[in-house]
DNA sequence: GTGAAAGCGCTAACAC
DNA sequence: GTGTTAGCGCTTTCAC
């Protein structure tokens, strides 16, 4: 059997508060008993029961992280960055896969608060506002990170989606592009919303028409992006450049060119968004635009936390700028 | 306040006993009285207190997950198989990513104790069997994935490594390659040495002279294989193709022979290891020897879960068979 | 400085 | 069928 904080009062000879004040560093302990439980708590490798304690309303020390898919490389990141700073911190990261399905997210949100986490980060582009809202309703931290809900008072990181879109968009038009199509992602998700209308304010800004032709929506996979641009890029007149909204859609891209012997940079520049791993390995490495991950998931946790703690009562929102990274997908249209 | 069974039973006009053994399906409650129960606590939205139920040595539906990096698609994908299977399940997944850092890992196992998670499943190279030791010896269910360590006696769910590493050298071989370089991480780790092994196996059954020289360990890193390769292809006779032990090395590999304008794979093969995303997008796309990540991740769980519930005592070792993935990063040798 | 005791939310004998 | 009650391991108030 695991020791309890009976084992160590029994053998310290003293009451169980006792043993309890030392190891919350609360009361007035002698030093010298202070001493001898620890002592006694070493030689029994004696560790506190978080459960116990978390039921007596201290915290459990963990944090729900809901993300889209870890397999896809920006999340991946960014939950490594997550987790790093909770661990920091001393909390533990619960991580929920829900693939932006509302049914999975509900079921996790719930499990979620039958285990009493202190509270949970949501990444995931689910408009799930209501359920949501109730959380907070019970006081439930919650934080958002590369998402936004405006409806919602929450703490939220992201980045300036709608500067990105711009950004992008507008490398393009600098390199002498006119025809350039965007493939986003479920037009539903915030995020996605505000780079096309970053992308749309950087044409209307250089006096190109809007085509809604050149604006596509697909999923969130390199196969959507791939089958989306296979349909773009057969069209009559095709476009010159895509900017994709994501990495993963922007290898599609590309797969799709290559496929139809359409070179890039040559023939076609793309761009994408995140800078995840994948976009320094493509061939011809890709021009995309840079989220800052890693400032991501350590603010959002520090927030969080803040909040968990009651230091800070104040919701904040956070946003960073996001940074365009010019490799060789992209070139001046010949 | 979270509704707790006591508001239940008080609604309900029966005692906790009672509401307990509803939720629990134990003991015989009439239809009726149960009816009214899930009513009342349908309308109050309780969610039972796990924390409270762990406490009297129930389960606290939790596993941990120990792996190097997540950020590692190798990773990525196993502890995503993992966690579906754990949800599927009903368990929460704890990720801790440890950089086969023996110092993390061993906070991190600390903590995971501490928050009596139902078992503990490594994925991790560190050698850290004393500790490990311990847990067993406490009883908290231990598997492996994806890693071996023989003086243990835990479930554990790989791959043949041995045989993928054959297989890879074997095509090489095949393709008329002879001088043939194999990239290894850190030989500490019992699947790299496998993997050596059969590399070098292939090559005495071909009747090749294993060369020391031709073996070299890294990093498991992009940037080390990079590194790595380098030196190995600036040397007066340079292999004609090279075995990387993971995807990550192969790319690094890649990525030398292009700084180089050596070509793959005119001038050079290369073969990579667990068929992980990468291998698919990068130019060429990579021979690599696939491991069945999805298969790994459900077993080991189904083996952990099965430990938990006591309903299965026996450990297994479990091997499941890589296959060799041919795509065009190999060629044979003119 | 230290301890007795009540209680966190739930479970499981055992009694009725 | 249902209730009483004694914990699970820990925290905290209040008394000494």
């Amino acid at each position: 059997m695991r020791p309890t904080i009976y084992d160590i009062a029994r053998l310290a000879g003293v009451s169980t508060a006792t043993v309890s004040k030392v190891f919350n560093q609360t009361g007035n302990i002698s030093e010298k008993t202070r001493r001898r439980i620890l002592e006694i708590s070493k030689e029994l490798n004696y560790q506190p029961n978080v459960l116990a304690s978390a039921l007596n309303g201290k915290k459990t020390f963990s944090l729900g992280l809901l993300i889209p898919d870890m397999v896809n490389p920006f999340f991946a990141e960014l939950a490594r960055h997550v987790e790093d700073r909770a661990q920091e911190l001393g909390f533990n990261l619960i991580i929920c896969n829900t693939d932006n399905d509302m049914k999975k997210e509900i079921k996790y949100i719930q499990l979620l608060r039958q285990k009493s986490v202190d509270g949970i980060i949501v990444a995931t582009g689910v408009r799930n506002d209501e359920f949501l809202k109730e959380l907070i309703d019970q006081r439930v931290p919650i934080a958002l990170v590369a998402r936004e809900m405006s409806v919602l008072s929450t703490s939220t990181v992201l980045v300036d989606d709608f500067a990105g879109g711009y950004n992008a968009t507008r490398h393009l038009i600098e390199l002498g592009h006119r025809r350039i199509a965007v493939i986003a992602e479920s037009m539903s998700v915030s995020s996605s919303k505000e780079r096309v209308r970053g992308y749309r304010h950087a044409l209307e800004e250089a006096e190109l028409r809007y085509d809604e032709e050149l604006v596509l929506t697909s999923d969130f996979s390199i196969e959507s992006g791939r089958v989306t641009a296979l349909a773009i890029l057969q069209r009559p007149s095709r476009p010159t450049a895509i900017f994709a909204c994501n990495d993963l859609l922007a290898i599609g891209a590309l797969q799709a060119a290559k496929e139809l012997g359409i070179r890039v940079p040559d023939d076609l520049s793309v761009v994408g968004f995140d800078n995840t791993i994948l976009a320094s390995i493509t061939d011809p490495p890709m021009t995309t635009v840079a989220q800052p991950i890693r400032a991501m998931g350590h603010q959002v946790v520090d927030l969080i936390v803040a909040e968990i703690n009651e230091e800070s009562t104040v919701k904040q929102r956070v946003v960073l700028l996001p940074e365009l990274i010019i490799r060789q997908s992209t070139q001046a249209l010949r």
